[in-house]
RNA sequence: GGGCCGUUAGCUCAGCUGGUAGAGCAGCAGACUCUUAAUCUGCGGGUCGGAGGUUCGAUCCCUCCACGGCUCACCA
């Protein structure tokens, strides 16, 4: 790492010898057991490949079948029980433990006399038969053993396991080896986007690429990160959404599109976000928000099934029901019933001010009470009063107007739109609407969110003119949505922190 | 960014009103041919996160810093 440049330290043998002295004794008795295996030709970092006709959890299933036939397992050793003649390894393989049998007589004395001197944590192929040993465990009687890899660190603790979250984050590896949870989580992720995927292509989805640089981060309201291009001496910005990427492709042709993949957002770190998260956005052409909340509630129950054989889950103790159909409420609704706030006999913006006054609404607005409008309090009286009320799957139709600047307003009302967002145990997984495709009036709502930004919204949307330009050659009607894959996987894994989904979060550099 | 809490052996954790540190697992040596947190005997292993300060003396009290956890704010 960075022994650098210290111009009073001299490289030296003194150096290599203090750093020795750095090294516990486990590991100077690891490093010495390693030297002498390559003093002896027997080097196992020179080891290629190791056939393995079987894992753990298929010895387990098919053991009838098995039984007395010869195997080949490999896997890391968990743990070591020497009782003289004979001895026990748990084996780890990808799918689990397998206990392996071992003595004299089936490796022979030097053999193994040799795998005594081996260590919890190295890497081995095993050779044997598959038995079950009085106490009832199927294991496999070795044969022949190699070392195919020495573990030059010890392995945490048997028992406890690897506990300290710093740790498990940041030597995820670790964790990986010592908690079958983990294991369990990240295998469920995967599922979980291969059956997104797999619902999406079945409906004649296609799946892009849309850029992570550019020079404008729009289709959300959030900070991003700024990195710099060399050859183009140029700021660029990584991608906050997908979102106006997607909508040219719309406009191209690609009637049904998405793209999964990672958004930056160079915002506050906490359980339930990390700078990078895993966001996918779709656009349907000649479809509306109705739609969108269909495929969502049957793509996300889709996704439930196939990962965790249900579309009922429990997490952190209550049972939540992905069944469709989710339950419906308008925003206002939703404010009334939560809050005893009817919004709908609002008239105007100081009407609206009256309000929040009355119920000390300022905690929940981005700017001063006198630059709000009606749908900027309506939506702080709903993030007060109803979100956190919101346990089981509901869409919350129809958001104001004055913070939807992508989406088409509703017949009849210009202060409203045709938006959904879905809440899950109080916290929204989904985000969607009937796309705004009228170029003037998109214009519009993007000088409104530079006056927003002069206001003091930092996080208001930025003009993007190529955007508005692929309006003005035609996007059909298009309803679109995007759904946070992160927090659904947390919902159906039950992860309390979103650190837990991701296999190596966001964390600053130890010293 | 604010508040609270944490950082002691490779890991999981103790450590009393301040007197220079303990256990279990892991390791080393030995015993044991069906164990599975194996068991039994013996032994070694520490920059107590870092830097200052108070004190005769600091793992312990104070200050600052680093990293992490929770939480509030912000956000998805």
């Amino acid at each position: 790492m960075s022994h650098e440049t210290d111009p009073n330290r001299v490289e030296s043998e003194a150096d290599d010898a203090s750093r020795e002295r750095a090294l516990s004794e486990q590991q100077l008795v690891r490093r010495d057991k390693l030297a002498r295996l390559q003093a002896a030709g027997n080097d196992p970092f020179a080891q290629l490949t190791w056939k393995q006709t079987h894992h753990s959890a298929g010895i387990k299933r098919d053991f009838e079948a098995l039984e007395n036939q010869d195997v080949s397992v490999a896997g890391r050793v968990m743990s070591f029980r020497d009782i003289g003649k004979a001895a026990f390894i748990d084996l780890q393989d990808r799918d689990g433990r397998i206990q392996v049998y071992l003595n004299a007589e089936g490796l022979g004395d030097d053999a193994y006399a040799e795998v005594k001197t081996w260590d919890v944590g190295d890497i081995v192929g095993v050779e044997g038969y598959v038995f079950r040993t009085r106490r009832g465990e199927i294991s496999v009687h070795a044969k022949r053993m190699v070392l195919l890899t020495k573990a030059l660190e010890p392995l945490p603790e048997k028992f406890h396991g690897l506990k300290d979250p710093e740790l498990r984050y940041r030597r995820r590896y670790l964790d990986l080896v010592m908690n079958p949870q983990v294991m369990d989580t990240f295998r469920k992720r995967t599922a979980i986007i291969k059956a997104i995927r797999q619902y999406l292509d079945e409906r004649e989805y296609i799946e892009v690429d849309t850029p992570i640089l550019s020079t404008i981060a729009s289709g959300a309201a959030a900070r991003p990160f700024v990195t710099t291009s060399n050859a183009l001496n140029l700021q660029l910005y990584l991608r906050i959404a997908t979102e106006l990427y997607l909508k040219r492709c719309v406009v191209g042709g690609m009637e049904r599109v998405y793209d999964m993949g990672k958004n930056f957002r160079n915002e506050g770190i906490d359980i339930r976000h990390n700078p990078e998260f895993t966001m996918i956005e779709l656009y349907q052409a000649y479809a509306d928000y109705k739609d969108m909340m269909e495929l969502c509630e049957n793509m996300v129950a889709f996704a439930a099934e196939k990962a965790t054989g249900s579309a009922k889950v429990v997490y952190q103790g209550t049972e939540l029901d992905f069944s469709p159909p989710w339950r419906r409420v308008t925003m206002t609704d939703a404010v009334k019933e939560y809050g005893g706030i009817d919004f709908a006999g609002v008239k105007d913006d100081e009407a609206a001010r009256e309000l929040a006054r009355k119920h000390g609404l300022d905690a929940e607005l981005k700017k001063k009470l006198k630059d709000c409008t009606k749908g900027d309090i309506l939506n702080a009286a709903f993030e007060k009063f109803a979100e956190s009320k919101l346990i089981q799957p509901t869409f919350v139709m129809d958001y104001p107007t004055d913070i939807s600047p992508l989406t088409k307003q509703k017949p009849g009302d210009p202060t409203m739109t045709e938006r959904f967002e879905a809440f899950v145990f109080g916290r929204e997984l989904a985000n969607a609407y009937s796309e705004l495709n009228d170029p003037i009036v998109q214009r519009e709502r993007f000088s409104q969110q530079a006056r927003e930004r002069e206001l003091g919204d930092d996080e208001a949307y930025m003009l993007d003119e190529d955007f508005i330009a692929s309006l003005e050659v035609g996007m059909p009607p298009t309803g679109g949505m995007g759904i946070g894959v992160d927090r659904l996987i947390m919902f159906l894994t039950d992860s309390y922190s979103i650190r837990d989904v991701i296999l190596f979060p966001t964390m600053k550099p130890n010293s």
